[in-house]
DNA sequence: CGCAAGTTTGACCGGCCTCAATACCGGTGG
DNA sequence: CCACCGGTATTGAGGCCGGTCAAACTTGCG
């Protein structure tokens, strides 16, 4: 199935937003802390032979929009894209930021069509895996079932964790909670958890937060005042992580 | 597996809380909308000789905790649940009102422990579907497969129209559009869509809605003097549907 | 029937939004 | 290399929505 591997540099950038072959997830540096992980070789090597096509999605470039056909669900391979839901009036509601090994396109499994955009807002690249062949493979391979099972689950449970946030807590906390998260994501995936860059704008921050792009500026002066963390525009360092854990 | 069928009567409520056998899903009205619906009627079979028990819930008490393990899924058999998340301070937020036919528990797969409390709100019964048993089921079953992912893909769509309910709208487009949620979930089962019971409270409604209960019970009284509906108590009647959905 | 729980309504206040002006930054082309 | 430019970010002033506190009323359960 699979074409023989071949190095990355064989489908070369200078065709943006084409198809280019996978090299392996065997090969592949997000492999720990992506969706194929704990599968044995043999699951793996199976898993690996209908992953064949990867993408490549300019920042701010669409991967799916709403109401698109669901055919494929995606690993973010590099760079980092947000999900967005949008009101008929236009309003929107970031309901994700997803980075290197996070799986996308769950939500439209359920209609066969997706509900919302997920756009990058960096250049990126995804692993294609096409469901009608995941959904044949797990029927033979009960741990990558329970893989998908896992996976569907975190969402749920992560989407609680942002309810919470958005039904309770005040401007001040939720960033807090924003940047906490995002600092144990970096730290995950072995970057510095107090000093890293921010991939997406205040207001792509606020619509993910419910809160206007004005508020975001201010908590974050607010916390650079109180000595919790220092900013230049995306850059930030968090220089208080228990003062920040506190709210 | 499961003991020979059984009249429901044959477990009487004089046993609260006990576990009670299954009459069958076959026998069961509210079959079509819930979870083994779609199935053959072998793979119902199937699919009944796993779930043997039942489990009466009384109004307040939970079906279970936060941080209980998690082992089986539950399908409410009737009755109404409230699914909620807590903050460490003690805030909390309700993320989910479930009716009879809906599925529960199926936060807890990702680390085998429920995020969460699920609360009945009126005395109510669930169906007990052993995750064990299942997800073996599911190895078998290819449709019954996909029903639990479809399932769960349907929690995610879920959610993220309340984050964008939560994130973007003002309380009163709030309550309107639970409003009218409600009534088309009250339609789907056979009641009537503009008059209808609201099992919850308003302090309930607000932990759902991300306000305050006074601020419900104002947005109940202006949507009244608008002409919209009409209230007395938890007794309601839309008079305006179409008002209703332009907020 | 009586009491606790739930609901409604009012007055006041504060946090966040709105509108607006200015500053900053990164990229592009002269 | 630097000037320019659009997008992004910061900061301020003022207003409004919804939270808070409080009191009166209703409901329904024991």
């Amino acid at each position: 199935m699979r074409p023989p591997k071949t190095t990355p540099q064989a489908t070369p950038k200078t065709t943006p937003n084409a198809a280019s072959t996978n090299a392996g997830c065997s090969d592949c540096s997000m492999l720990s802390g992506c969706m194929p992980n704990n599968l044995t070789s043999e699951e793996l090597r199976l898993f690996d032979s209908i992953v064949t096509a990867t993408r490549l999605v300019k920042r701010g470039e669409a991967l799916y929009r709403a109401n698109d056909e669901f055919q494929s669900i995606y690993a973010v391979r590099a760079g980092s894209f947000k999900t967005v839901v949008m009101h008929r009036d236009g309003r929107e509601q970031v309901t994700g930021f997803h980075f290197a090994g996070e799986v996308l396109g769950l939500d439209g499994l359920h209609s066969r069509r997706h509900i919302g955009d997920t756009v990058a807002i960096e250049d990126s690249s995804v692993c294609i895996i096409p469901y009608a062949l995941l959904e044949a493979l797990c029927a033979e391979s009960k741990p990558l079932q329970q893989q998908v099972l896992r996976m569907m689950s975190g969402e749920i449970v992560r989407e609680s964790a942002l309810m919470m946030l958005l039904g309770t807590m005040r401007a001040e906390e939720r960033l807090a909670s924003f940047l906490l998260n995002l600092s144990s994501r970096m730290e995950a995936r072995g970057y510095s958890p107090a000093e890293f860059h921010l991939r997406m704008t205040r207001e792509e921050m606020g619509n993910y937060l419910g809160m206007k792009l004005e508020t975001v500026s201010r908590m974050f002066s607010k916390f650079q005042r109180d000595g919790l963390l220092e900013t230049r525009g995306k850059r930030i360092r968090i220089v208080d992580l228990e003062a920040l854990a506190r709210v």
